[in-house]
Order: C-alpha cells, then structure tokens, then sequence
DNA sequence: CCCGGATTTTACAACGTTATACAGGCGCTT
DNA sequence: AAGCGCCTGTATAACGTTGTAAAATCCGGG
C-alpha cells in the first residue's frame, strides 16, 4: 500500500507554506526560480500527486467529459470515440465513455446526469430521444448532441446533413443504372436520423421519377448485422426484387448482403448495395462496400469545442453545426453505369 | 443556469442540521420516521443532489473503476466492455472506458494511473506490457489484468487457457484434413497473448507430427483486417501455399480471407480459416467463420469480482483464474473431414 | 416525578485543494 | 531618502460531505 502524499506533507519536507507548494504545482508564475526548484525536488522526493477529488471540490470542476454512445459495439462509434478522446486531450481533458443502447429510457437518464456524475461536460449521440425528454432537463452540466435534430432547443448539435448525404447515396445508384431503390433500416418514427435518411432516400427517387413506394421500406428493431439480414430475408420474401439497396448503416449493409448471397444474388450484379458510416469491416468483405463516410474527425472536435465552450457558464447561441461527408464508391455498386446518360465507372 | 443545492440549503430549509439531513441521505437508520419525511420532503423541493466529489474527498473511493482495452474498434473489446459495465452496476459502480491502442507507453501510462486518475481500481488489458513494467507500480487502487500472463506478480490475471484455445483450434483443422496450417498475427515475442497462441499453434501440430517452421508464421504490426491482409499476401508472395490458416483474431482472420478472395483461393475448400474472440462481423460474411469464443460475460463478472475484493486494502493471494471457451464451427472450415480419411465436402 | 438507558439529533473537525487578501522585501522613481 | 509598486511567500477560509462524540430527547419503571 502506497502512503498518500498531500501538499501539507511536501510543505512540511520542503519547509514552506502549503499554498507555496500548490503555487510550485500549478506553475503560478510569481515563485522565485530557487524556489521553484527547492519545492519541486521535495515533490519528486515525496513522490506527490495532486488529489484530483479536492481539487474538483474546490473548482468545481472535474477536468472530465462524458461521451454517451448508443452502442460501442459498432465500429462507426468507436473511431468516432478516439476522435473525441484526441480532442478533449488537447484540452487536458479525460472522456469519460458511456453507452446507451440506443433506448429511450437510457437516453434520458444519461441527458439529466444520474449515469456519469462527476463530469463537466456531455456530448450525447441520441437515438430514440424525443424533444420533450430534453425541455425541462434539470441539470447544469453543458450539453452537446450529436446527430441532426429537427427541434428548437438551446443545446449545439453537430452532425453531417443526413438528407444530403442520403440524397447523394441514392443519386449514385441511380447513375449507376438502378430503378428500384429499397431502404433498409427505418424505425418507423422511432429515431430521428433514421426519419431524416428514409427522406432523403425518397426525396431523391422522387425527383428522379422513380417510385419510393413503402413496399420498399423495411424497418428494423435495431442496426446491426442480424437486423439487416432480417430485413433484406422479408423484402424478398415479398417477391419484390429491387436493384439497389440503400442500408441505415454498414452493419445493416453487410447482414444484407450475407442474405443476398446465401439466395444466390449476386451483388453489384444484380444487386447493388450502399451503407452508411464508412466502417473499416466494409473495406474487407468478399464484395467492398459503397458507403457514405462522415468526417469524424471533426465531428469529434467540434463536439470538444462546442462542450467547453459552455463550461464558464457562458451560453453561446445554439448552434446547428454541419460537418463534412463523402460517398466512399466501392465494389458493391460497380457496374451498369450511366442509367440513362453516359457514366464514369 | 440551475443552482447547485447542498446540503446545507436543505438543512435550512427543513429547519434540522447538516448532520441529519446527511442521515436521510445515506439511509442512516436512527432517524425517526417522521423526522425521515420531513427532510426527504425539503430534498425533493429543492431537488437536491449529492455532490460526489466532497463525498470522494471525505470517504476516499469513488464508486469508479476504469476498464483500459487496447482498441475500442474491435467488437470483442465491445463486448467485453459490456459485460464488465454491467457486472460492476451490480455493484453500484460506475465504468470508466479507456483505450491504451495496445501501445507499451500507453498501458504504463494507465497501469501507473496518470490517465484515470479518479478510480477505485483498475481493469487493464495489456498487449505489450511486460513483466518489468509493473514491477515497481507505485500506485495503490488495486488492479486486475485480463489475459493470461507467465509472470509471478502480486496482480490477479483473468483469461481463458490461451495454449489450450490455439490447441483446439489447430487441432479441429487438422481433424478436418489439413496438413499445413499457417499461423498469422504473430508479434515477434512483442505480446504475450501471441506468443501464448503461437505456441499453442505449434504444439499442436508437433505432436501431430505436422511441420510447423517459421515459414509458416506471419508477423504483424496491428492486428485489424488490413493487418491480416497484407500478412496473407506476404505469406501467398513467398510461394508457400498453407491449406488453412489459424489467425490471431477474427479482423486478421477476415482481412486475410479478402486476400484469399481477391487471388481466386476458396475458402475453405482450398484454404480453411480459423479466428479468434468470435466476433459478430465472423457471422455475416459470404463465408461463415469458424472462431475461438471466450466467455466474455464470465470475464467481466470476474473482474469487477476480483477487482472490488482489494477495495478495502484487503489483499486476498493473487490468482490466475480461468475462464472457459468454445469453438464455434461455422463455414470457413467446412469439408474435407477425417484427415487421411474420405471427407464429406 | 425523577432517573437511567436507549434513541434521536447535533456540533465540530477533517478530507486536500485553491482563492483571497495580506505582509514583507526589493528596486526604481522622484 | 522617502514613497510607490512589483515580486514572493503566507495565513486563512472556503468547497460539500461524513465520522466521531457529545448533547438533547424520549420512554418506562421506581
């Protein structure tokens, strides 16, 4: 067992006041060269380590954001982790992690603070949180979200334009010569991304002249692989026969070109197949996938930013804050290029 | 701005002490009932929260403990997340997610505490630490690695049977007919896991009187797809023509299949494939992946275990506990069963 | 009606830190 | 040489909580 080293003990060994030593620790810039170097040889002695507990009882501040994901699990989620890891470091700040499932319930409880508490900060990725969970939120600690919102709230949201990123997915596999675009992946209603993709998706057949019928959607009760593959199993099942299908997410994606393949579907060939969040497993599958590719990077610093930036209790506007996306063109929509114009692949 | 409430506002607005208040808070039990009503009904008034650091500060733990993976990315580390996040709500303790990158420097950093540093204990699961490194670890929270380890130190360690899982899993290859199973994902002595499933790998086939030279065995700098890719090209490259191969983990195991794609090889009827950690991503591919499953709810539930049994300064002998595991047996080493016998493929 | 013992409540100190305000000391200006 | 201001270092008081020990209250029995 470690003795606990205070400043008090480090004072006494170097034979001044307490508050010299916290000056010495702090780099308070009046201390005089010598005794700097006098305090800060009885500190190494010691071996001292400031308590981060009284500090943060005494500041008022923790040094520590909270991250809320739905769900760690899904690569998409992890890098964007590290990227807000790398920007809160930049501001000697620790990211505290935290996972919500995706379910409402949880959602909530992390927004009013009774999951991570000793924290100055919280950048949450809602899934299924509604406007009215967030109005009366009774808690002090900034908030940021991530991921477009439609409501009129005064808290920051950061994300890529989902409608445009949709748009310009389905956009590409029309040019690539594909009538029949199903979405795989709406929550009926459930979660506002999933909304804001589906209308994209529609908005973008529509204006092409191209049917965006609901036999074409498919829901599904969560994002990853297995619910893809459901869904994929029910759109055929149907008798319907796409060629195109544009997935909520990678996961989804590649559960459903797990079900195209074991039915014999050859992807891009007769169908192809676009995801979303440009996930590395994506790049490595038998047939690489077509996916559209947010910018975490900058998502992970504009959230750091936007959460510190309300930390002195300062209240900037709110802010709608888009970040950047790219459409990653890979196997998986090759082919039949140029519809009905002339095309590039 | 909500206002911070403490103990003192409740106390003067329920006209008792400091002290008593702070007895209904924490379910002191010679409080009178009505008494206990009074007070709770000025806490809910005033909507009152504990303030953990000052309750940090007074009683030195913080109902925190810091799980430190190399690489939140990978599913199993997800999971393995999961699992421990909810053994320790069991508890009413709190999950500090961090990720070291598998790096030496990081995981010392960790293992000294200089990056969670409000913790109770510490979960670590080390790639390149080495035995030295937390020899002289002047640190008191108490912590628990995952992983097998050789070394004899003062820390309880948590694993499945490292040579024992490389063992089964060499052997339902060799049982399945193939005579030259490569190895990839080693580290050149740099990681002890690897080491630890090299030399499963080559017991195996030594005692099955089966070659296993160093021509056989791809070294790797990380251990994702792109990891297992390239080591597969390198291994095809030289000429030499495994009829399976036994990777590291699942990504490697996948990223080496895409290679195995890409020049024409079938898996498995030319190459069978074998992984490690059973990740989801193994489930949904054009072909199913045979892996190694630890049991990774076991895992966690015994570390918060044995990481809360030190709390109190106790210090119970250290162990090296087992957790159990499975081959799952999936499409990437189908056919050709029976070694010298007929085969079904 | 008073006393002893148990129950209930309270005052106070302490956890380790930093902000504030202040006391000396030095050098420079007038 | 006196005065002013700047540089250094210090004492003290918080931050909000809980453990300790003592004070107040209650109860039944003599």
């Amino acid at each position: 067992m470690v003795v606990r080293v205070s400043l008090k003990d480090v004072a006494a060994h170097a034979g001044v006041s307490i508050k010299t030593v916290s000056n010495v620790v702090n780099n308070y810039q009046h201390v005089a060269p010598a005794m700097r170097e006098r305090v800060q040889r009885s500190i190494d002695a010691l071996g001292y380590r400031p308590n981060l507990a009284a500090r943060h009882l005494r500041k008022g501040r923790t040094g520590m954001i909270a991250l809320a994901l739905p769900e760690l699990g899904n690569p998409y989620f992890a890098e964007l982790a590290a990227a807000v890891i790398d920007a809160a470091a930049e501001h000697d700040y620790i990211v505290l992690l935290d996972h919500t499932g995706g379910r409402r319930e949880q959602e909530i409880l992390v927004s009013q603070g009774f999951r991570a508490r000793v924290i100055d900060g919280l950048v949450l990725s809602p899934i299924e949180l509604e406007t009215d969970d967030l109005r009366d939120r009774a808690e002090n600690v900034p908030l940021v979200l991530l991921g477009e919102r439609e409501y009129d709230l005064p808290y920051d949201h950061i994300a890529i334009d989902n409608v445009a990123a949709a748009r310009a997915a389905v956009r590409h596999l029309i040019r690539m010569g594909r009538r029949e675009v199903a979405f795989i992946g709406d929550r009926r209603g459930r979660s506002e991304p999933a909304q804001l993709r589906v209308r994209g998706w529609r908005e973008e057949l529509t204006s092409a002249g191209l049917s965006a019928d609901d036999g074409l959607v498919a829901a599904t009760d969560g994002w990853g692989h297995a619910d893809g593959a459901a869904a994929m199993a029910r759109i055929l099942e149907t008798g319907r026969r796409p060629d195109a299908v544009f997935a909520y997410n990678d996961p989804v994606a590649i559960g459903a070109m797990r079900v195209l393949h074991e039915r014999g579907l050859r992807v891009p060939e007769d169908i192809a197949v676009v995801g979303f969040d440009d996930v590395v497993e994506g790049r490595f599958g038998a047939v690489t996938l077509t996916s559209v590719s947010p910018d975490k990077g900058a998502i992970g610093r504009l959230a750091v930013q936007s959460v510190l930036a309300r930390l002195g209790g300062e209240a900037p506007e709110p802010r709608r804050i888009r970040a950047d996306f790219r459409l990653i063109e890979r196997e998986s929509t090759l082919g039949r290029p140029a519809g009905d114009g002339p095309g590039d692949a």
